[in-house]
RNA sequence: GGACGGGUGGCCGAGCGGUCAAAGGCAACAGACUGUAAAUCUGUCGGGCUACGCCCUACGAAGGUUCGAAUCCUUCCCCGUCCA
């Protein structure tokens, strides 16, 4: 590939890059010396789950390493060494070693299906920042200002609405900037928000009379909602190590909107292809149902192969769009205490079969006429079981389970 | 160290002695509608109890005043602003 093939190649899918013009005499020179790049992106060891919005982020560093290019995957584990007090309501016990290690682990099962293993480099921050010690700390603080990193705009903005703010978030950044002078990146990926933190560490590098590294900045992936992140704990996300089916299915729940947005980021076609798809559902000459089948398939194909994408795909349709009984859902037997009863407590069964989170959410539920048994609506919080019946299908929403009866 | 303001349900935010399981909004969940969605409309939204009623736990924490406290008092913890 020429050069103008391979910014081209990098540049889709990024937000922004700072600069062009350094990264392509950094690509060329590289290419001069046969040296790969070292491209950089920091991960929390605290949430293993990787989701989607992740894969944004990986799937670029992906496209590097198809340029030959080395991933350095960098867990941040002082943070969790320390227990982190962000989030302030629950001060998080410190993680232990193994406890970091097993999450490196997972981080590697789930980054593996995007990135190719040969080409990375996990690494830790402990490494070089628990060497710093109190006086490395406080020299590494005087490479920066106050000021300068009240120019963050989530700290100007928390700072003006008197907001808490503590002092270890602002080290936050110097750490982040330090890790690229030790691990001397040629390019530091980040999301959007990252931004300042990601130049922080051009700064320091030139004060450490290294190249500045090339910042590359990613869109923030929007959750199932279609306006805040995706994350965990909003429960917008569609985690990478979940079922084909419940993928196939989440990604069907996007808005038609969202649906282009994920072609454009979690997918390889590119703006003119995703451009053209607009176009037809546009005009109708393409069904946006059929658009977000398609790239269901295609999503879900990454991480559980086509044979998992079919899977998805009939379950769904059987599932959501004909209402039938899907296929596989949990089962569980009769509670012990239930037995013997010609008269079954529906809240309470729901509840023990995690339907509902309390017995006076299931009997809100029933009374809302949203739970069906054996495929006939019930609302009474009581079930006289039929003759000859061995089996209850519960379900409530989307969600099923299957209770077998005592025989 | 001093002065002042504040801590309410997942979040924001009213309430400032009873009628408060706590207005309103957001989020969430469910139902209708649909293309699966989105939008819209409707219902629900602490927990327990065979229950349209009773009980328990909740308004930073612990005590107290009162027939009665999210609301008043005391102490403590936490946050913010300003002054040192």
């Amino acid at each position: 590939m020429t050069i103008d093939e391979q910014l081209e190649y990098l540049r889709k899918g990024c937000a922004e890059i700072i600069s062009e013009k350094e990264l392509r005499s950094r690509l060329e020179e590289c290419a001069r010396k046969r040296r790969p790049l070292r491209v950089k992106a920091g991960f929390d060891p605290t949430a293993p789950d990787l989701h989607l919005g992740h894969t944004v982020l990986l799937r670029k560093m992906k496209h590097f390493q198809d340029l030959g290019h080395t991933a350095v995957f960098l867990i941040g584990d002082v943070t969790g060494l320390i227990g982190d007090p962000s989030g302030r309501n629950t001060t998080r016990p410190p993680m232990t070693r193994e406890q970091i290690l097993e999450n490196a682990e997972t981080y590697k099962k789930q980054v593996f299906k995007i990135l190719d293993p040969d080409r990375t480099e996990i690494r830790f921050n402990s490494e070089w920042l628990l060497e710093l010690g109190t006086l490395g700390m406080i020299e590494l603080c005087s490479q920066t200002t106050i000021a300068q990193l009240l120019e963050r705009e989530d700290f100007t903005q928390r700072y003006r609405q008197g907001k808490p703010i503590s002092l270890h978030e602002f080290l936050y950044p110097l750490t982040q900037a330090q890790d690229s002078v030790a691990l001397k990146a040629d390019v530091e990926l980040g999301g959007t928000d990252q931004k300042f933190n990601l130049l922080l560490g051009r700064e320091f590098q030139a004060t450490h009379g290294q190249p500045r590294q090339i910042v590359a900045t990613v869109p923030i992936l929007e959750g199932l909602d279609g306006t805040q992140k995706m994350s965990k704990s909003l429960g917008n996300y569609i985690g990478v190590d979940e079922p084909p089916e419940v993928m196939y299915r989440k990604v069907m729940q996007a808005s038609d909107e969202l649906m282009f947005r994920y072609y454009e980021l979690l997918t390889d076609l590119s703006l003119r292809e995703i451009a053209k798809l607009k176009q037809g559902a546009a005009d109708g000459s393409q069904h946006p149902m059929d658009l977000k089948h398609d790239l269901a398939a295609r999503i879900v194909t990454d991480f559980h192969g086509r044979e998992g994408a079919s899977k998805g795909g009939d379950a769904f349709r059987r599932v959501v769009q004909d209402k039938q009984v899907p296929d596989s859902m949990p089962e569980m037997s009769l509670p012990v205490e239930m037995r013997g009863a010609s008269v079954i407590r529906l809240d309470k069964l729901l509840r023990a079969a995690g339907l509902a989170s309390s017995g006076a959410e299931a009997n809100r539920k029933l009374r809302e006429n949203s739970v069906s048994v054996n495929g006939a609506k019930h609302r009474d919080m009581s079930y006289e079981v039929p003759e000859g019946v061995s089996e209850l299908v519960l379900k409530l929403g989307k969600r099923w389970a299957r209770v077998r009866l005592p025989s």
